[in-house]
DNA sequence: TCAAAAGTGTTCGGACTACACCCATGA
DNA sequence: TCATGGGTGTAGTCCGAACACTTTTGA
């Protein structure tokens, strides 16, 4: 801390937005505070970045503690930083949001942290500027995922159309020909049929698709036309 | 500091991707560093956290600083925190990108900073990971340009269409044709046609267009198609 | 009069949307 | 056998891309 002594020193925190999908909603991880000011009020999960580990090694040591997941897909969101965020210190706050498969998710870790699932449209209040974090986090997700085929990442290996058009449905909160929606989610070339099907949500069964990983790593970023009328849809 | 005491601080650091275009090519202002460590080595210009001031006061506070100009746009970018970037102490840094119209820029502040106009294929080697900085910069406003009307930001009030079409044939470093980015600026409907023109470029004189700030406003989230083959170029 | 840049229209193909019926199955 | 959700084809429209000639005027 040689050089710039005369800094006054602000901590830095990362907190983690956490969207799981559970077949049919889309889901969000809060966890109960346990330690003071807030404590036992919701809250993101988050926690101070260590000396020595970067943001990014930081905010995965984050949500490894609470899911017990590595290698997950997550992606640094915006930096929180007005003065009285946190009405106790100066405390900036570096905000990152994960899409998990919900049911890779470790149970046992939620009962550590007083962990709950909550559908988007039942978020309690959180504490300090979460609920601002969270808002974010769900336009971002509704921006990117009209554009790239973020959203595979909330499915388990195995997955049906109708499931993934109920997960586009839900977060854009409109309804989609299941026509276009599937002609146009099968010309990406990205998903490969299986023989099964799943049975649970039908008599007749949905044919099970499984990723192609290759051509998904390498079309992540093209731009492809998720949605009709994206325009229309309220995405920023 | 009473509540979280334990925790090392880290030192916040802004600095900030400052974008200008001249009328024929996009550049960058980068200044020649006066303190050490790396002094006289070329930098973004930069500033710490004030411990009374949000991360975006700060940020426009130093862009003033260093161009005098106020109520530019400017968007956070990312937060920087690899435990190296700076070898001296652990500083992270909340990257921001800002656009300009290069010619409200106050010239006499350069000289206090020691700074100067880089095209963008000639950006010298920059202190820490300043570099990747202008790089994540670069591909953000290629993201976005080619979805919004951002650019706008960078022109004079004043404007001609081949003016424009030079700025975007720059920043994807592409030909595009005339006549089709033509019709599909004008059909945005947010161009105003003057009855003057610019006679500096040629000899017929192009018509001075202005931005319908109205219209600016309310469409600026919408998705436009400004880049014909968005797919092909490297937006990412 | 010539060089240099501005301005403008049309045709074609591909992509998106709207729309309705049959299929498979468990109850 | 019937109710439920899965799966598929087509026609019409719109949008974007390709493409070439005329206009203006200063030198």
């Amino acid at each position: 801390m040689a050089k710039y002594a005369h800094q006054a020193p602000i901590l830095i925190a990362i907190d983690c937005i956490i969207f799981g999908f559970d077949g049919e909603r889309l889901k969000l991880l809060l966890i109960q505070r346990g330690i003071e000011p807030e404590m036992h009020k919701w809250s993101l999960m988050g926690g101070f970045v260590n000396t020595k580990e970067s943001l990014d090694e930081a905010a995965n040591n984050i949500l490894k503690k609470l899911t017990g997941l590595e290698g997950v897909y997550m992606e640094q969101l915006h930096a929180f930083g007005a003065v009285y965020r946190d009405p106790g210190d100066r405390i900036v706050s570096i905000a990152y949001f994960a899409l998990i498969d919900i049911h890779k998710y470790e149970q046992q870790l939620s009962h550590e942290y007083h962990a709950e699932w909550f559908e988007l449209d039942k978020i309690p209040s959180l504490i300090f500027d979460h609920n601002d974090m969270v808002d974010t986090a769900r336009k971002k997700l509704r921006y990117k995922a009209a554009l790239h085929p973020i959203l595979f990442e909330l499915l388990p290996e195995k997955f049906t159309i109708p499931q993934l058009q109920s997960l586009y449905e839900g977060i854009y909160d409109s309804v989609f020909d299941k026509r276009n929606f599937s002609r146009k989610l099968l010309s990406t070339g990205l998903l490969i049929k299986q023989k099964d099907k799943d049975k649970l949500n039908s008599k007749k069964g949905a044919f099970y698709y499984v990723l192609d990983k290759n051509k998904y790593k390498e079309n992540f970023h093209a731009f492809l036309n998720l949605i009709p009328n994206p325009d229309h849809l309220q995405l920023v």
